[in-house]
DNA sequence: TAAAATACCGTTAACGTTAACGGAAAATAT
DNA sequence: ATATTTTCCGTTAACGTTAACGGTATTTTA
């Protein structure tokens, strides 16, 4: 998918030179070989220069260097892949999907990626961590950065750990990938996420297109565990909370509710508390993916009317919004993130080619009527 | 993107039985030398039964295919491409982008993607006709017919012509991948596109979300040039219709209206009409990618408060998102239409693999607040 | 000034596959 | 019986690159 091997014009027009000078039918693409005999040296002086492996006299240096310019070489990755004898290994720590569902998403794309890049010689070094437990997160990223990977793609959702585990890979001068949770001021290779802000800004857009009477109430539910990191879920609040403020601050009045999910009546009963005031909700942004959790209670206690708007492709989410309970889902294509993060790493170790460091998914508005083309992971 | 190499369990197994059985630390994967040492015969012989090109005994074949069975040999496509000498060429006859700005898109995916196949030695062959003239599209087609190519991808806008162009890829057993439109019970490979019905219908119920008042006149615009075929146009406006006939059809009354565009003023006048009529629009359903035209209207006679979606990320339409003049632009990934085109005939010419035959694309939701993240085409 | 070290460069065997070439054995024809 | 096919298979030179190995000159050291 990023793997470009562009044609330039330049390179055509000189390989068209070359055909005429060499007088070679067979001279249609410049190898290693014709960029030796224009400079009166042998494939292997090329080479050593190619790869700045020492051992060639400054003028042999840079008069090859020139000619390679000039004919516009580029490398044939399939025998350099067949040929070489050097490893990659990429290593990723993510949350662990069993106790986190939407972590299955990007760790798919990650592997996708993976098995398309097997074959330049790269291979996937996986590990995960209890989304609950930050010793877990600091053991595992102890174990990847003892055995000396090329790459390494994590993410950083406990601070204070991250920043020790980014300040030795800085000493490793190890490449390094955010996924899901960006950190400011890194060397990071790049960062691959979404805008959280941004979703919750354009939910409560949505949100306000929804509701028509002139006054209502919202909630904006955070379902959370109290021992695992917040991370979107306020700055998913913050946008939302702000498109009222600039935009359309006398239709809505806004209320924000925690809720504890480590137990299963917690919700329910916050819910209960909701519905039976005098504040009636008329819209509830439930700011993550356990936006299935709220549409559950909603079947049961047969609430309708209600606009809710949640997070993500889940099993669970996907049957809600078909029954029409929940009204539109925010996804920022997590498997994509996996994919591209991946390929970040690829590009820079291996096409040695400058990447993007700030990559922010796009914001899809599923609903009814769309979800069908969303269901399954396609790369 | 679509490359997959897997490594599944037996074959990791057969690894480490032939490992063992060997005596070999190099035997990390399976190659042709390693079915050929089992099953006592050259490497020759192997490739000659793995690419059925005859001169091998009967009991020969089946014992060096029941090897390459059991060891669950995979080849390297690396090495594949490096050795072989056929080249493939992948034919591709679109409307002219110049002409018709959508196709740039489609046009994008596709170069992408052959620029990522290029090193296996597949080439593109780029051909363009006038959308407005039929001729062009029969002229074309037969050029490329006889250029005998290895696969086909063409946009069938015109029906009988297509016939006949499909026939003949049927006669000479030429792969062909139909993008854009789609012409039913065809032995094409695969077709990309999108569900257009499906989107009108998704407009419909945005439009029906963003009008508040209970009964709202609403036009359906279809801005097209009169010799240019229509086939997208209809299915949209279909699918509006069937929205507010199946779920409020008491919310709107809706007007179907036919705009030339071939001559400048036409758009104006038809406008003109509509807003000076007693039957003031609350929302305009545009059924193409010229909603800027229209917007551009809104604009100049400063009309606001009147709901506007279209279709398509062009550079225009764009701007008139993000200057609040069109609330909603219906886009369905047109390059990734292209791409997937190509790779369908790459998945089936060089990896064997089988394509799905019917692919739509997902109908993305583009409005203000996430425009931003869809912009730029990155695959 | 001879010996040792260094700087520089060419040669070559891989990597896994393709496909042309040629050759031995078996089958058929004369 | 020999001559001629036919069947079947092994050998080998590519494909473009990597990287180890070894070999000249040239410079440095003793």
């Amino acid at each position: 998918m990023f793997i470009y091997l562009p044609c330039t014009l330049t390179e055509i027009h000189c390989v068209q030179q070359i055909r005429q000078t060499l007088k070679k039918e067979t001279a249609l693409k410049i190898g290693i070989k014709d960029i030796a005999k224009q400079a009166n040296v042998s494939i292997g002086t090329v080479d050593r220069v190619l790869h700045n492996r020492g051992d060639v006299a400054k003028s042999t240096r840079e008069q090859v260097l020139s000619i390679i310019e000039e004919l516009g070489y580029t490398p044939n990755l399939l025998a350099k892949s067949l040929a070489s004898k050097t490893k990659y290994t990429i290593s990723v720590l993510i949350p662990d999907p069993e106790s986190n569902a939407y972590w299955e998403k990007p760790l798919a794309g990650i592997k996708a990626a993976a098995a398309e890049i097997k074959k330049f010689n790269f291979e996937l070094q996986i590990a995960t961590f209890d989304y609950s437990n930050e010793n877990s997160f600091i053991e595992k990223a102890n174990q990847i950065l003892g055995s000396n990977p090329s790459g390494f793609i994590f993410a950083p959702v406990f601070y204070e750990s991250s920043l020790k585990v980014i300040e030795k890979c800085d000493q490793l001068e190890l490449s390094y990938v955010f996924i899901d949770v960006f950190i400011e001021n890194c060397e990071n290779l790049a960062y691959f996420g979404q805008n959280s802000a941004q979703s919750g800004y354009l939910a409560a857009r949505l949100m306000s297109l929804s509701i028509s009477q002139v006054i209502s109430h919202i909630y904006i539910v955070k379902p959370l565990n109290p021992s695992a990191p917040v991370y979107h879920l306020n700055l998913r609040e913050k946008g939302f909370v702000s498109y009222f403020s600039e935009e359309n601050s006398d239709q809505a009045i806004l209320h924000s509710m925690d809720v504890d999910i480590s137990s299963p009546a917690a919700l329910d009963e916050s819910l209960d508390a909701i519905f039976a005031s005098s504040n009636k909700p008329l819209g509830l942004f439930v700011a993550n993916s356990r936006v299935h959790l709220v549409a559950s209670y909603f079947e049961k206690n047969k609430i309708k009317n209600v606009i809710l708007i949640g997070y993500d492709l889940l099993q669970e989410n996907i049957e809600y919004i078909e029954k029409g309970i929940i009204q539109f889902l925010i996804c920022q294509k997590p498997e994509e993130q996996g994919y591209k993060s991946v390929f970040a790493l690829f590009n820079h170790l291996f096409l040695k080619h400058t990447v993007e460091k700030l990559n922010f998914s796009p914001i899809d508005i599923i609903m009814k009527e769309n979800i069908e083309y969303y269901k399954n992971f396609k790369i």
